[in-house]
DNA sequence: ATGTTATTTCGATTATACTAGAAATATTTA
DNA sequence: TAAATATTTCTAGTATAATCGAAATAACAT
C-alpha cells in the first residue's frame, strides 16, 4: 500500500461519524446492513450519512450491493487490514542507520 | 481506546505529510531521531515540521526526549498498536442479530 | 558575552471538510 | 398511475486544517 493511500483512508476513518458508521458495520460482519438502519440506529441524518459512505467508498473501505429499495452496506475487511498492517509496517526492523543521527550531523545539504 | 480518541488518532494519522513522520519514526526504532534530521531527510519546512510534531504529540504518537540542542522524536509503539487494534476490533464476533436487519424494517421509531 | 545551531512561535493565505434541511430521484407495492 | 419508502443531490453556512517565511527563542560552545 502506497503512503497517499494509506494516509487518505485513514483520513477517512478519522472521522468521528465515519468510525462509527465502520464499527458498526465491523460488527455487523460480511452480511452488511442497509443505509436506513445505520441512518436510524446511529441517528445520522441522512443526508449526512450518504455524504460519509461516499466517503468511505473512495477509499475502499465500503461496499455497496441493492436489493429491493434498500442498499446494502458492507465493510471491505481486506482494506481494513492493509490500513491497520500500514501503520505497523517494518515495526520491528529497524532499518536507519545509527551514523545518520550521529551526533555530528552531516546530513545536511 | 475510545472512540473519539481512536478518530482523533486516525485523523492526525491521516494526514500525508505526517504519516511520512510517522513511518520514519518507525523504521528509526525507539532510540528515535533528531526534529533536524527529520527536517533534512524529508525535506519538511522547519516550521511545518514542528506544527505536524506537536500533533502527533497531542495524541500521544510521539515522544520527545532533549538532549543538548537536539530534540530527539520516537514513536509510541504501543499507542499505534492501540489504534491498529482498535480498527479490527471485534472482527470476527459479528454482533448485530440478524433480525435487526430484516427486510420488514422495524427498527423505525 | 557572542556566535552557532536547533527548534518554535507568529501571522497570514489558501484550501478543504462537516453538517444538515429541503427538494429531487429512484424503487417498489397497491 | 398513485402512494410509500429509501436514498441521493443540492446548497449553504460554519469551522478547522495545511502550508511556510520571517522573526523569535532556546541551548550550547568557545
Amino acid at each position: 500500500m502506497k503512503l497517499d493511500d494509506a494516509a487518505e483512508t485513514l483520513a477517512q476513518l478519522g472521522n468521528p461519524t465515519r468510525l462509527e458508521v465502520v464499527r458498526y458495520l465491523v460488527k455487523a460482519g460480511p452480511s452488511g446492513v442497509p443505509v436506513g438502519s445505520i441512518q436510524r440506529q446511529l441517528k445520522i441524518p441522512a443526508s449526512t450519512l450518504t455524504h460519509h459512505l461516499k466517503h468511505l467508498k473512495g477509499v475502499g473501505l465500503l461496499m455497496q450491493k441493492r436489493e429491493k429499495t434498500n442498499l446494502w452496506c458492507s465493510i471491505n475487511f481486506d482494506r481494513l487490514h492493509e490500513v491497520s498492517d500500514f501503520l505497523l509496517e517494518e515495526c520491528c526492523s529497524f532499518s536507519l542507520r545509527e551514523s545518520d543521527n550521529a551526533k555530528t550531523e552531516r546530513d545536511a545539504a
